[in-house]
DNA sequence: CGTCTTTGACCTGCGC
DNA sequence: GCGCAGGTCAAAGACG
């Protein structure tokens, strides 16, 4: 049985090897944000899973972080990027942020099953499911040969003194555990929004105290609790790579592109793996919020909208619906011109 | 009083 | 099967 369950996974897995990005974006002089995707870095050695972070691309060979990664972080990643969702194991070292990633990990296998489900039920299922997972989790004891379920990841890694980054969402915390190899503790929050089981994970990089890295977990199924509708509210005018923000300015762009980023992960994600949910929620949630940030970072260009997931709020003024992104988005004044040249899935596309 | 954090115990998955 | 490490639970306390 469970032998046939394997063999499910890895054919899941080999049909839908998505959702496995991992980016690098340098450090700036005030700060950086570093999204990726670590499903697959973490129990797999003894290494921390900080220093598992690295690059890894969907299978899809246009990654949407391709350009991203190229344009901006060449020059500072010294690892080999891998092109393709394979295995590919680079020590990971001091001051570089790049190492060893795994496509094929149970995670992924676990949310690909998911995804399989998903396929076969309509969306009142889905819900059901969610409900009937909750509570699974609060039974105990809880059934044996049941593989936690497990939403694919997203992570980065920001340069902060703050652990717990602001992104719009109201989160709780529900634990802190020790880190093996990491002197500082890794704290799990979970989103507060009832029937939303999206998780985060924050923990500080051993190798670089400073750096905050940030793991989210699912996709959120309600919209931004303080977003203000048809507002971005932040940082319109700082670049992004300069540094020049000033202060908390640039803790507060490399927010917005965390968000950025992240946005697009949970779009993409839910693309893959709830289509249905998805058109139906871009209705009320995303409508009038925000057109997407960064045409290179969308590998759909049939769909505009981005959920409003994230925000800073103290860049939130309440009448900044005028300084709302246009075409690219802020990252359009943010990124180098060449990042909007369209991925080649896209201009096979067209 | 409601919400959130803390923290020890427990559960789960994985490697050996 | 055992041990380890990551992840989660839930009671207790803090806080506004």
């Amino acid at each position: 049985m469970e032998e046939e369950n394997k063999k499910k996974d890895e054919s899941t897995e080999n049909r839908f090897s998505y959702h496995h990005e991992m980016i690098i974006i340098p450090e700036n002089s005030f700060s950086s944000s570093i999204p990726f995707d670590i499903s697959s870095c973490e129990q797999k050695s003894s290494l921390g899973f900080i220093d598992m972070l690295s690059v890894q691309d969907f299978s899809n060979p246009c990654s949407i972080f391709d350009d991203l990664l190229q344009s901006i972080t060449a020059p500072l990643i010294t690892a080999p990027v891998p092109e393709y969702s394979e295995v590919v194991n680079t020590p990971a070292t001091p001051n570089n942020y790049s190492s060893s990633i795994s496509s094929s990990s149970t995670e992924a296998a676990a949310a690909n099953d998911d995804q399989k489900k998903n396929e076969t039920v309509d969306e009142e299922t889905v819900e059901e499911e969610l409900d009937q997972e909750k509570t699974n989790k609060q039974l105990k004891p809880k059934k044996k040969n049941q593989k936690r379920k497990r939403e694919p990841r997203f992570a980065f890694m920001t340069k902060s003194e703050i652990d717990n980054l602001d992104d719009g969402f109201r989160w709780r915390k529900y634990g802190q555990k020790a880190v093996k190899n990491s002197p500082f503790p890794r704290s799990y929050y979970r989103c507060t929004s009832t029937a939303c089981g999206v998780k985060k994970r924050v923990e500080r990089s051993s190798e670089d105290p400073s750096i905050v890295v940030t793991t989210y977990e699912g996709t959120h199924i309600h919209p931004c609790p303080i977003m203000p509708r048809g507002t971005f509210g932040f940082m319109p005018e700082t670049s992004i790579l300069d540094g020049s923000g000033g202060g908390s300015g640039g803790a507060s762009t490399s927010h917005f592109v965390i968000r950025q980023m992240f946005n697009q992960y949970q779009y993409q994600h839910q693309q893959l793996t709830q289509p249905n949910i998805l058109q139906q929620q871009q209705q009320p949630y995303f409508h009038n919020l925000l057109t997407p940030p960064l045409s290179l970072i969308s590998t759909s260009t049939t769909n505009p909208t981005f959920p409003p997931l994230f925000r800073e709020r103290r860049f939130c003024p309440s009448a900044s619906s005028s300084l709302a992104p246009r075409d690219h988005g802020l990252l359009q004044d943010m990124l180098p011109s060449q990042m909007f040249k369209a991925t080649p899935k896209e201009e096979e596309d067209k």
